[in-house]
DNA sequence: GACCTGCTGCGGGTTG
């Protein structure tokens, strides 16, 4: 150790010193000092935040571990809270070889964990427990009566990948269930979250307690990463297909093959993600890399991973990247964390990334070995300019996007939390949750745990009463002559499902499967013909069955052109300031360092296009018979933008990065923004009703109308930001 | 043209 005598490493006890010491690390990493003191003192809660591959998860437990050694206790002392089954299993297998060292129990429990393991915990509860938030809503469920017995001598609660459940259901069920921990064991445990990537201090600082930031402590190490490589290559797609004839769904477009060509040349041979933002791509990249290695009569070393793909498929894909060999994976978001594996030379990423923060993310999977550059490849490609193109296209958004992110990245920024979301689909989990934990809840009680004190804070009490009173109605719940809060005959048989445990939606899919192995899912509102060859798996197929009852589609090798499935779903959400950005790029004339020469080309191109149409100068572009509009704005503006138009009759469609309206003159929309400036922000309830398709959450199925637009105008408008946006296109700014 | 995550209890068979 080169550490100074005044290092935190003596504040930690003798035993896990000595650990360390075996280690024979040279000494601490920064992050791994700082952490020391705050979690040691545990008064308070602290947000661990640090660069990929500097030891986060260290830093948080070599002190948890230190006062659990000081101070043993029966029962579980830590709840581990994850992601990720892979994840779990990873941190079991660190955290174990500390544990078994010190004689502390380390459990991974979730669905995957056989209930051997389970039962041992549950009759000799000690240690750390790793944990999904799914699991942890099953104990709480299954196991009500007895949580106070596992969890009374709790000393802290860690979240690792704290990002990945910030603004989504998800992190609502799991600020739920910590809430509901303390219920239990009656006093705060302090929490401690994990991250690389959190845009906003304190913001994550409220995600991690709610309405009480200023017990939050933020230990952050600016140490840098290492060294960026990266670079930008520009592509040009073929011509944009005439609208009016069917696309050809087999024969991959030219840029496809030239991107798959360099990835080729440059690849082979080494270890390298490649990240696609569609599972459609994945499966195509991978027909056409197959096809390439047979070309040229070499071994092939590119492997499709997918959300979409069976269990033993995508194990297959991770231990080709756990072995020595080289091997190439294309994936979606599935290999963003999770697994590790191991030191990859390169990232590749085909099309524009959405988000700032999974970029971060994805690179962080490249030189982690001490030394080793990070190294990113983005491919990007444009259409080739036609009478076809429009305006919008002929801006090359993606190529913009990209460069937009990138500079955002290299600023350090990456988007904060979404604030103002109601979550009502997940108060309904808990709610009912709660109630087969304690038997019944009261309403007045309830309101004041889950709402007024708790996680749900957006909720209104006028809300609250009405969402009860629909819960009656639906029979999920009833209440009793004493006025508890009981499971109605509905909700006894929802609680009762094991599907109850999640708090995110699902859609219903076939399982597609040779006779001899399942080869993962398809959604069922994908068309699917017998005799159809498909790609998947990163290979092709030909469909012999459909069995609509068992949800089975039996496929068999085939030969011949086959087509990419549709695997559905709806793209992420774009941040206000990725879209400010992208105007920035346009407007400047700033030549980024990191694109290649035809990407150089095609920047001059869109920023020309950008100037001919005037759009330097005005917000509204014509073009025969209808206007575009350009907001500069992310989604939750576009969305409400273009509901508001709709409200007022005009003909009104999103086309990336414009709202196009239809039938009108530019001079005619003016006097009609200036008229919303004057009316000030718009009243996003009565807007919802312009909306058809609201249902996007587990239990909206459930909801009254009234309910719905509650929910989905405070996740999908932003009326104050759209009324600045519309006041700044009224005075030219 | 568009991502991802997760889940219990129980019965019946096999193996040590």
């Amino acid at each position: 150790m080169t550490a100074p005598a005044t290092s935190n490493f003596y504040r930690l006890h003798p035993r896990v010193q000595q650990w360390i010491a075996s280690k024979k690390w040279p000494s601490l990493r920064e992050i791994q000092e700082l952490a020391i003191p705050p979690i040691l003192a545990g008064d308070k809660d602290v947000i661990i935040t640090a660069a990929t591959a500097q030891g986060k998860t260290e830093a948080a437990f070599l002190p948890v571990f230190s006062q659990l050694v000081d101070q043993p206790a029966k029962g579980i002392q830590v709840i581990g809270l994850g992601p990720l089954k892979a994840l779990i299993n990873d941190q079991h297998r660190r955290l174990s070889a500390i544990g078994d060292c010190l004689d502390v129990p380390v459990c991974p429990w979730h669905g995957d964990i056989g209930s051997g393991p389970k039962q041992r915990l549950l009759k000799q509860p000690a240690g750390v427990l790793l944990i999904t938030p799914e699991s942890l809503e099953a104990l709480f469920v299954l196991r009500g009566q007895e949580l106070n017995r596992l969890f009374a001598s709790l000393s802290y609660i860690v979240i690792d990948e704290m990002h990945s459940f910030i603004s989504i259901e998800r992190g609502r069920q799991l600020q739920s269930l910590m809430q509901r921990v303390e219920q239990v064991v009656g006093r705060p445990v302090p929490r401690i979250g994990l991250s690389a990537t959190l845009g906003d201090m304190s913001l994550a600082a409220e995600f991690l307690r709610p309405g009480q930031q200023e017990r939050v402590q933020l230990v952050q190490s600016f140490a840098k990463g290492d060294e960026l490589k990266l670079q930008l290559r520009g592509y040009r797609s073929s011509p944009t297909p005439d609208p009016d004839e069917e696309e050809d769904e087999t024969t991959p477009p030219p840029d496809a093959l030239d991107i798959a060509q360099h990835l080729f040349q440059s690849l082979r041979g080494e270890k390298n993600l490649i990240f696609i933002n569609s599972r459609r791509q994945v499966e195509r990249y991978a027909d056409i890399l197959r096809n390439l290695s047979a070309e040229y009569r070499v071994p092939n070393e590119f492997m499709p991973h997918h959300g979409s793909l069976s269990k033993e498929l995508r194990a297959e894909a991770e231990e080709a990247l756990k072995r020595d060999h080289p091997v190439n994976v294309i994936c979606t978001m599935t290999l963003e964390m999770g697994i590790d594996v191991g030191a990859v030379q390169s990232i590749a990423q085909i099309g524009p990334p959405s988000s700032v923060a999974s970029t971060r993310q994805r690179l962080g999977r490249s030189g982690r070995r001490a030394g080793d550059p990070a190294i990113m490849r983005v491919y990007v490609s444009v259409p080739q300019l036609d009478s076809y193109t429009s305006p919008e296209q002929a801006l090359y958004p993606d190529l913009v996007q990209a460069i937009a992110i990138i500079n955002l990245l290299l600023e350090g920024w990456y988007e904060p939390p979404i604030a103002g979301r109601l979550h009502i689909s997940t108060l309904i989990q808990q709610l009912l949750s709660s109630i087969a934990q304690q038997g019944g809840i009261r309403a007045d009680q309830a309101w004041h745990d889950f709402c007024e004190a708790g996680p749900f804070q957006e909720m209104e009490q006028g809300l609250f009463i009405k969402l009860l009173r629909c819960l009656g109605e639906r029979d999920l719940i009833q209440q009793s002559q004493d006025g508890l809060l009981l499971l109605g005959l509905k909700g006894e048989r929802l609680v009762n499902h094991y599907t109850f445990y999640t708090a995110f939606s699902t859609t219903e899919e076939y399982r597609i499967s040779t006779p001899e192995n399942v080869l993962g899912t398809l959604p069922t509102s994908m068309p699917i013909a017998e005799e159809m060859v498909l790609l998947f798996a990163g290979r092709r197929w030909q469909v012999q069955s459909v069995d609509s009852e068992k949800q089975v589609v039996m496929v068999v090798p085939a030969d011949g052109e086959g087509q990419a499935p549709r695997f559905g779903g709806s793209s992420g959400f774009v941040h206000d300031r990725v879209r400010q950005t992208m105007r920035e790029i346009y407007r400047s004339t700033d030549m980024p360092v990191y694109l290649d020469d035809t990407a150089k080309t095609l920047l001059k191109e869109a920023r020309t296009q950008f100037r001919d149409c005037g759009l330097d100068q005005e917000y509204i572009v014509g073009e025969d018979e209808q206007v575009l509009l350009f907001p500069w704005r992310g989604s939750l503006v576009m969305n409400t933008l273009q509901m508001l138009l709709l409200d007022s009759g005009l003909k009104a469609s999103q086309e990336g990065l414009a709202i196009k309206v239809k039938g009108v003159e530019p001079d005619e929309l003016m006097p009609y923004f200036q008229s919303l400036v004057n009316l000030g922000p718009a009243n996003p309830l009565r807007l919802a009703d312009v909306v058809r398709t609201k249902r996007s959450e587990k239990y909206d199925w459930v909801l009254t109308d009234e309910l719905l637009n509650h929910n989905y105008v405070a996740r999908f408008f932003d009326p104050q930001g759209t009324w600045e946006t519309v006041s700044e296109i009224c005075s030219g700014g």
